[in-house]
RNA sequence: GCCCACGUAGCUCAGUGGUAGAGCACGUCCUUGGUAAGGACGGGGUCACCAGUUCAAGUCUGGUCGUGGGCUCCA
């Protein structure tokens, strides 16, 4: 190994250092201005310390607190100064770990005998403010198992000593300390606490140690930092806008559902609500045609023994519903489905199938009922009634493949109608509380495995442990505007309820043969997608899917006849039209109509009524002049026919 | 389920122990106005609910329900 080593620059020149040369030294050796601003450094794709030691000839770029890297820096290191301000005010209190999330909120956990309170949050933002005023340096020191663990017992750092434990033997084990603080970190840091420009707490919460509800309930605070207080300002101006596009508002803003207390969780849906609704319904009736489902209509209400079958009595009971009868409350008999698979194997197995009938393709919008802990509902993302475009394919093993081919087709064709592109795919393995032979679990992750493998263009990622109690799944999980991702889109392979239910089907040789069963769902959750499809369009959508496709806005009551006749020309073919009869100014209309964020307005005055045009004016845009009513029409048609994302 | 915050008119919010308020929305009337808010008048509240403290509670205390942000969970 040689003892230089060289540094390639972002704009392509090299330059030559000694081996072990940090980044902070190769910033000081290009300028000092550089070298008091540089926070951090990437080294190919990797955002490194700056105190780190370069080894080896590689691509370097400097990171400065402008650079959208030192975000993460600043704010890993405004982490460990809130923690160092608890310390200071609170002494004794024990420090668990920091973490960053995805959206530029930082946490750090305590051990507290009490809540924090917004009033702690003033002390320790001054206190905060203080450690930064003070020019801390953050020292980075490699250290050994041992010593660390001896430090973290000399202060009495018990959660520290047990994170330790949960370090792999063998991995490199970094401290940094900046003033008395000290903490067990990867890093990066900044230089100095002055570089943290700018800090906020925003709030606190429980958070149990590791992770696991068995342990002690930490208390958590979360915060942000920023370079500067303008790009904080900007932080929070973005914040206010994303709440803008919150579904739960525009839910209410645009009169499309609400909630009521006496039916927690469980989301009323308003004639507009209803119309878009029936029109996710309506898109997924349209395509099961297609594809080759069969729409089906089962019960509501099952006796218990269908589930104790099916093994969800076992795996499931917690999150059901069950319906006694009066004078059978003891037993909870009656229970209300959650899912609808148990009920289409009762459908399959009610006759005989030959292999020539498979694959059997059946769909069901049925109504489910999950009792779900009171702190996991949200808005329509997480509710307790709900549909699903659900649908189960029975198929022979040899099949499997080209119906999960098919469904990727489906699930891409579905999801390019609403423009969503940024979707995660994961595939789902067995999870601990699962039922079957780990053999059969084994083989269907492969068979899943391989066709995600074989499909161009998608990534997916593991999640180990994550798959449903009767088999693994492929998940697809989309982001709402609050950056926090949900499955929409899901294929599960089930080996264990065909067993099960023991349904069969007569092979080619005349032998009885088990059927695989495939659970697929592409909306998902019908209510979870309006949600998420809500925000992703914040409100605007497409005019297939808008309650309200076009709005007649007469100028006065003299051509309100006028008026009435386009509204009529407009319904009879088929578009969903409304006319403003109300003795309002036209811009009163209009700021009405787009609040609404009705897709077309129809003005119409004396120079309309006497041409038998109308003037048009299109969503969030200006006036788009005088045309034709049979023109516009045309246009309005077409774009709700081809479902058209345009207006 | 656990931790924290919140709950006042349909909506957004003000009101910190002494006679419930504003803007928007809603109703009636006037106005017939050409591309994002014309005017006047009016109706509307068991201050989430239940207890308690107090001469007096929207306001203080406890509980319940609901909502929000997290944790855990999420077939």
């Amino acid at each position: 190994m040689s003892s230089t080593i060289s540094v390639t620059l972002p704009d392509g020149s090299r330059r030559e250092y000694p081996q072990g040369t940090t980044v902070l030294e190769v910033a000081e050796s290009i300028g000092k201005r550089l070298a008091r601003d540089t926070v951090a450094g990437v080294v190919g794709d990797c955002l490194v310390d700056l105190r780190t030691p370069l080894v080896a000839d590689a691509p370097l770029r400097i990171v400065t607190a402008r650079d959208p890297e030192a975000g993460e820096v600043i704010r890993h290191s405004a982490e460990h100064v809130m923690a160092d301000a608890v310390q200071r005010l609170w002494p004794g209190t024990l420090i668990d770990a920091g973490r960053q999330d995805h959206s530029e909120k930082y946490q750090y956990d305590f051990r507290f005998p009490r809540p924090f309170k917004p009033e702690d949050f003033e002390k320790i933002e001054e206190e905060m403010a203080r450690i930064i005023k003070e020019d801390l340096e953050f020292e980075r020191d490699e250290v050994d198992r041992e010593q660390v663990r001896q430090l973290m017992i000399d202060r009495g750092e018990e959660l520290k000593v047990e994170r330790l434990e949960a370090i792999p033997e063998g991995e490199a084990i970094t401290l940094y300390r900046h003033g008395s603080f000290v903490d067990l970190c990867r890093g990066p840091h900044v230089q100095s606490t002055r570089q943290i420009g700018a800090v906020r707490l925003l709030e606190a919460s429980g958070a149990y140690f590791k992770g696991d509800e068995s342990n002690e309930m930490l208390q958590r605070i979360y915060g942000t930092a920023f370079a500067s207080k303008k790009e904080m300002a900007e932080y929070f101006a973005r914040l206010e806008e994303l709440r803008k596009r919150d579904h739960r508002r525009l839910g209410r803003e645009l009169d499309l559902f609400s909630f009521h207390p006496e039916a927690p969780a469980s989301p009323f849906f308003h004639p507009r609500g209803t119309i878009v609704y029936n029109g996710l319904l309506d898109l997924m009736r349209e395509k099961y045609l297609e594809y080759g489902y069969h729409e089906i209509i089962t019960p509501q209400v099952f006796d218990v023994e269908l589930w104790k079958r099916s093994g969800h009595y076992e795996n499931y009971r917690d999150d059901m519903f069950f319906a006694d009868a009066f004078d059978d409350v003891q037993d909870r008999n009656n229970s209300i489905k959650p899912m609808n698979c148990p009920a289409h194997c009762l459908l399959f197995g009610g006759r005989s199938h030959s292999y020539r009938d498979l694959p059997i393709r059946i769909a069901d919008f049925g109504r489910l009922h999950r009792y779900e802990r009171s702190g996991v509902v949200t808005g329509l993302t997480r509710v307790r009634t709900f549909s699903q475009d659900d649908g189960h394919i029975f198929c022979t093993p040899d099949q499997i493949g080209s119906e999960i081919e098919k469904l990727f087709d489906f699930i891409f064709e579905i999801y390019e109608l609403f423009g969503f592109d940024d979707i995660k795919v994961f595939l789902s393995t067995r999870p601990e509380k699962a039922m079957g032979d780990p053999k059969v679990w084994e083989h269907a992750e492969k068979v899943l495995a391989d066709c995600l493998e074989e499909r161009d263009g998608v990534d997916f990622t593991i999640n180990a442990g994550d798959g449903a109690f009767y088999g693994p799944k492929i998940d697809f999980d989309v982001h709402d505007a609050l950056g926090r991702a949900w499955q929409l889109a899901t294929i599960q392979l089930d080996f264990q309820m065909p067993d099960r239910f023991d349904l069969k089907y007569i092979d080619s040789d005349g032998a009885e043969q088990q059927p695989v069963m495939i659970h697929r769902a592409i909306l998902g959750s019908v209510e979870r997608f309006f949600g998420v499809m809500l925000e992703h369009f914040g409100g605007d959508l497409p005019p297939w899917l808008a309650p309200e496709q076009l709005r007649v806005l007469p100028i006065t009551d003299a051509v309100m006849e006028y008026a009435e006749q386009v509204t009529a020309a407009a319904r009879a073919r088929g578009v969903r039209a409304e006319l403003d009869r109300r003795s309002e100014k036209l811009g009163y209309k209009i700021r009405e109509g787009e609040a609404m964020k009705v897709p077309y307005l129809l003005v119409i005055g004396g120079r309309e009524a006497e041409n038998g045009t109308v003037s048009l004016r299109l969503r969030h845009r200006r006036d788009e002049g005088v045309q034709s009513l049979d023109s516009v029409l045309d246009r309005v048609v077409e774009k709700i026919e081809n479902r058209s994302l345009e207006l």
